[in-house]
DNA sequence: CCTCCCCCCTGCGCGC
DNA sequence: TGCGCGCAGGGGGGAG
């Protein structure tokens, strides 16, 4: 269920649960995901230290580091939660239920759980920098960098044909910006998903830029509210509860002006717009 | 390099 | 109520 806001929370939710806890044992039940769980998972993490859970784009990356006085390299578990992937932190894990496939279980009994009906989520075990994974070294820039902005993707864009929605969701352009939030920004920015990204200006570039960070951010902070309920009992990241502008709602008013919301379908992926907020 | 299209997999909602 | 179909929020990978 997870576009970057979601995945976001979760890791907000998860960090503060498991970051100095040491692995005491790791669970596969499982391994056929989007690629076979590592053995090296099983492996290397026992009595490992979590010392950061970071992101990158959708990418959770749990920062592992070896017990003081062991080797000084660390390592990297990377997690992606693709379609349908959800990571719960128990207490005290109570019974596995259809489709939960990894369980790191910590010294205190606390419990990360990984769930994924579609698998085609991700765990990986990366030994040593990450940052060169090749999953994760030709990604583009975070929306919220400054390499996100105006001036590149005017630059990167020009003479591309692609529909700006599809390059909104090309990953070396920008990370982190799915189907939802690409139809909720392009909506927020006035701009038809269909136009060529190398025919935009770069003004109307730069209230793109705007558009998603907002868009991104309000999420966000959406499921910051609900952020106990996820972690502590049956729930889901706020964000989901939101209500979309256009996403979803073919035939529906749109927000602004009441028109009825349109779809289509652009890169096998549905698209939604207000044929008159957006040109 | 760009663009297009396929696929991995399960579940759900809809129309009949 | 049951069944078949189409669709689902991701994204790597290969063909052209």
């Amino acid at each position: 269920m997870p576009e970057l806001p979601e995945v976001e929370t979760i890791r907000r939710g998860v960090a503060p649960a498991l970051v100095g806890r040491s692995v005491a044992a790791v669970h596969v039940y499982d391994r056929r995901l989007r690629w076979p769980v590592p053995l090296g998972l099983e492996r290397a993490l026992p009595g490992w230290q979590v010392a950061a859970v970071d992101r990158r784009s959708k990418y959770l990356l749990f920062r592992m580091v070896p017990p003081a006085g062991a080797s000084p390299d660390g390592g990297t578990m990377l997690v992606h939660l693709g379609m349908t992937g959800s990571l719960r932190i128990h207490r005290r894990a109570p019974a596995r239920t259809t489709h939960d496939h990894v369980d790191l279980v910590f010294d205190d009994g606390t419990t990360l759980r990984y769930h994924d009906p579609r698998r085609f989520g991700t765990i990986l075990w990366v030994p040593g920098d990450a940052a060169a994974h090749p999953l994760l070294a030709r990604l583009g820039p975070e929306p919220f960098s400054a390499g996100f902005g105006a001036d590149t993707l005017h630059r990167a864009t020009r003479g591309r044909r692609a529909a700006i929605k599809l390059a909104l969701m090309d990953n070396r352009l920008v990370v982190g910006v799915g189907n939802i939030y690409a139809n909720e920004a392009l909506f927020r920015a006035g701009i038809r998903p269909t136009v060529a990204a190398g025919r935009l200006s770069r003004a109307r570039l730069a209230g793109l830029v705007d558009a998603v960070r907002r868009t991104l951010a309000e999420a966000i902070d959406k499921g910051g509210s609900t952020l106990r309920d996820y972690v502590d009992s049956a729930g889901e990241p706020g964000a989901f509860q939101l209500g979309y502008a256009v996403y979803g709602r073919d035939g529906l008013p749109c927000p602004a002006c009441g028109t009825a919301v349109r779809s289509l379908r652009q890169g096998q992926r549905s698209t939604f717009y207000c044929p008159t907020c957006q040109t």
